[in-house]
DNA sequence: TATGAATGAGATTTCATTCAT
DNA sequence: TATGAATGAAATCTCATTCAT
C-alpha cells in the first residue's frame, strides 16, 4: 500500500484526505499507463489529464509536476516487488521456487492494467534528488535478487553463475514484456508470467532438476 | 556495411559522395550513442550535433529530420543482426550453437561504440511510413529467430517450448543490456554476450547436454 | 456572423465559451490585418500575436497554427461574399444592379478594418485538405458572379462577353484594391466600392444604357 | 532590353562578359518564374537554383542576393511596360487605342513565358533602398496611364472618370491575370490581353462608340 | 567560375507550469 | 477544488548567405 505524505497516520484519515488520496491514486493509474505507452519524454501532462479525465491545471494540486508523477510510478512498482521477493524469501521453499514466485510477481505487477507501472524503467529521467531515491530503492531490489540466487548456488539448487548478470538478463526478460504485451492479445498476464518463470528458472535450475524441468503448461488454461 | 542511396556502385563513390557518406556514417554514430543514452524523445538535435561537432543546421543537410536519423539507426542494427541470424543459420550447426551466434552477435552489435544502436527499440517513435519499414525488417528478425528455435525443437537439441515467448525473453535480456552496460565497467560486451548466452542457451538446451552447460566462463579473463 | 464549431446554438453559449469565441474573432481580426500587409509568408505569428497583444504561443490555443488562421481569414470573407451575391440574386433587380451590389459588398468586405479579410488571395499557400474546402467556396463564388453575368446577358441587359474571362477582371480589379487602398487615404471604402462598381459594370451594360451611366458621383461626399 | 552594369558600352562587352549577362537573365527568367509560382517569400534560392539548373551558391556570383533578383525582376518588367506605353503615346491614335495598346502589352509582358514577371506586384518585400527605386518607377507608370487616361477625357474620347481610381481598377484586372493564368489553358496571352483589353476600355469609351465595342473577338481563332 | 558544405538567425510549434477566476 | 487561459523556454526545422576547395 503507497501512503502519500499527509502528515497523519493511515487510520486517522478524515473524508478529504481520503478523496485526495484516492485521486491520487487515480492520477497516477493515467500516468503509469501514458508512461508506459509513450515513454516518460513523449508524454505531456494533457495525456496524462485526458487519461484521467481532469483538467491540466489540477494535476498540480495533488503532484508537484510531471517528475513527481514519474516518481511515485516508480517507487509504487517498487515497493510491491520488493514485497513480493521479501515474501518469497520468508517461504523457506527451494530457490528455484522462490524466483518463480518473483518473477511472476515482477510480470503481473507490470502488466497488471490498473496498478503496474513500467514506470521505474525510466529512472534517467528524474531530477537527481529524485533519482537517487529511486536508484536507491532499485538497486537493493537487484540486490535482493542477486542474493537470492546467491542463496540457491550455495544450497546446490542453482548452477554457478555470475550473479550480477544472470539478475540483469532476468529482469530485461521481464521488463521487456512491458513492451510486446498487449493486453487483447491472446495471453493473460498470468500466462506470460508463467512461461517467462520456467524459461528462465530452467536456466539455473541445476543438474536432476533440470530434466523435469518443462516448459509447455501442463494443463492448458480452461481445461479439467 | 550500411550503404545510402546514391545512385552509383560503392566502388564508384567520388571523392565529395565518399566523404559525404563518411559524415553521414559520423553523424548516425552521435545519433545512435544519444538516443542510447537518453532516449529518442529526450534527445534533442543539439545534442546529436554536438556529439557530432557540428552545429545543428548542418544535420538536415544530411538527414531530413530527427526521425530520419533514428530511421536510420534502426535500418543499419537490423541489417547487422539480421546478417548474423542467417549466418548462424547457413553454418549447419546444433540449434543450440546457433542460437548461441545469434545472442552473441546481437549483444556486441548494440553494445559497439563505433557502430552499435539500441534505437531501433524505440519503432514507436517513428512516423507511420517509416515505422512500416522497421516493424517488416524486425519481425523478420523476430521470425528468423522463432523459426531457429522451432527448428531445435523438431531436432530434439532444444525442449518443446513456446518459441514466440521465449523469443521475447531472450531479446527482452539481450536489449535490456543497452540500459544497463557501461563502457567502462568490469565486463566487456564479449563478455556480457559469452554470459547472456551461457545463461539464455541452458534454459532451453534439451537432456543430457543441460547438465553440461555451465554458466561461469571455463577461462577467467586475463588469467593464464 | 461566424460561428466556431461548438456544438451549441449561438444563443447558448456559456461566458467562458463567448470570450473564446471574442478571443478568437479577435485574433483572426489580427491576423487578417497582418496577412493583407505583409503575405501570409512573410507574416510570423509573433507579428499577429503582437497585433493582437498575445504571447505568440497563446495562439494556438484557439487555432492549430498558421495554417488554420488563414482559413478560417478565407472562410469567414467567402462566406460574407456569398451571401452578398445570394442576397443580389434574390433582390430579382436588372443585371447592372446586380452586379453593382455585388461588386459593392466584395470590396466592403475586403477594406472593412473590422471583418474584411484579403487572405483569401492565397489560397495556395494553405496545406491540400484546407485548400480544397476553400478552393470548393471561391469556385462556388466565381461561378455564382459567372451566372449573374450571364443571366444578364440573355436578358439583354449586358452585352455578350466571355463570363470567365470578365469575372476574373472584375475581381482583379475588386481584389487589388485591397493591396493599395489606405485607410488614412482620401477615399472611403464606401467611395472606392463605389466608382470600381460605376467603372466595371459599365463595361458591360447594353446600348441604350451605356450613355447614362457615369462615372463620377452625383454627390460629392461632405458636400451639400 | 535590360542592361547590367558592366562599365562598358553595351557594343564593347568581351565574350566573358558576354556569356555573364548571358547567365543573368537565365537566372533572372528562373526566379521570375518561381516569384510568381510561389511568391517572394516563400519562394527560396535553392528553388531558384533548381529552376536554372545551378547550384545555390552560383547565383551569388551574378547577383548580391535574393532582394536583388526581386529588384531585377521588377525593374525589367517595368522597363517593358514603360516603353510600351511610351510607344502608345507617340502613336497620336485615340486615346481608346493607345489605352488598348498598353493594357495588351501589359498583360503579355505578365505572362510570357521567357522574359515576363508578376514580381513587382510585390513592391514591400524590397529593402527601403531597392524600392524607393522601383516605387519611383512604378509610379511613373501609373502616372502615364493616368495622364492617358486624363488625355483622353479632355479630347472627349473618354468618360470623365476618376483617373487615379480607373487606373488602378485596369492595373488590378491585368494584374490579377498572373494568379489565375495556366500556360497550358484554353486561352492564349493574347487571347487574355485581348479580351481584358476589350472589356476594360468598352467601360471607358464616350458616346457612340461604346455602342459599337463588342466583347467578343471577332474572328475565333483558327478559323478562316 | 562553380560547388555544396556549413553557419546562424529566426520560423513555427509544443509544453510544463502558473495563475486569475 | 477546479478550470483553462496564459506564458516562456526550448524543440525541430528552414533558409539566405558565406566560404573552402
Amino acid at each position: 500500500m503507497v501512503q502519500f505524505p499527509n502528515g497523519r497516520s493511515n487510520g486517522g484519515l478524515t473524508g478529504a484526505e481520503r478523496r485526495a488520496d484516492a485521486r491520487r491514486t487515480e492520477i497516477l493509474r493515467a500516468a503509469s499507463r501514458t508512461f508506459r505507452e509513450k515513454g516518460f519524454a513523449a508524454t505531456g501532462m494533457r495525456d496524462i489529464a485526458a487519461h484521467a479525465d481532469l483538467s491540466p491545471g489540477i494535476l498540480y494540486h495533488y503532484f508537484r509536476g510531471k517528475h513527481e508523477l514519474l516518481y511515485f510510478c516508480q517507487d509504487r512498482s517498487l515497493d510491491r516487488m520488493q514485497d513480493a521477493l521479501e515474501a518469497a524469501r520468508r517461504s523457506g521453499e527451494p530457490a528455484t521456487e522462490q524466483l518463480r514466485r518473483v518473477i511472476v510477481a515482477h510480470v503481473l505487477c507490470l502488466l497488471d492494467e490498473l496498478e503496474g507501472s513500467a514506470a521505474h524503467l525510466e529512472v534517467d529521467a528524474l531530477p537527481a534528488k529524485l533519482r537517487a531515491r529511486i536508484v536507491e530503492k532499485r538497486d537493493r531490489y537487484e540486490q535482493g535478487i542477486r542474493r537470492l540466487l546467491a542463496a540457491g548456488v550455495q544450497k546446490g539448487e542453482l548452477v554457478d553463475c555470475d550473479a550480477t548478470l544472470v539478475a540483469r538478463a532476468i529482469l530485461g526478460a521481464l521488463n521487456w514484456s512491458a513492451r510486446w504485451f498487449r493486453p487483447d492479445g491472446p495471453s493473460s498476464p498470468a500466462d506470460v508470467a508463467d512461461a517467462l518463470a520456467r524459461y528462465l528458472v530452467r536456466g539455473l535450475a541445476s543438474g536432476a532438476q533440470t530434466r523435469k524441468l518443462s516448459l509447455k503448461s501442463p494443463m492448458p488454461r480452461g481445461v479439467a
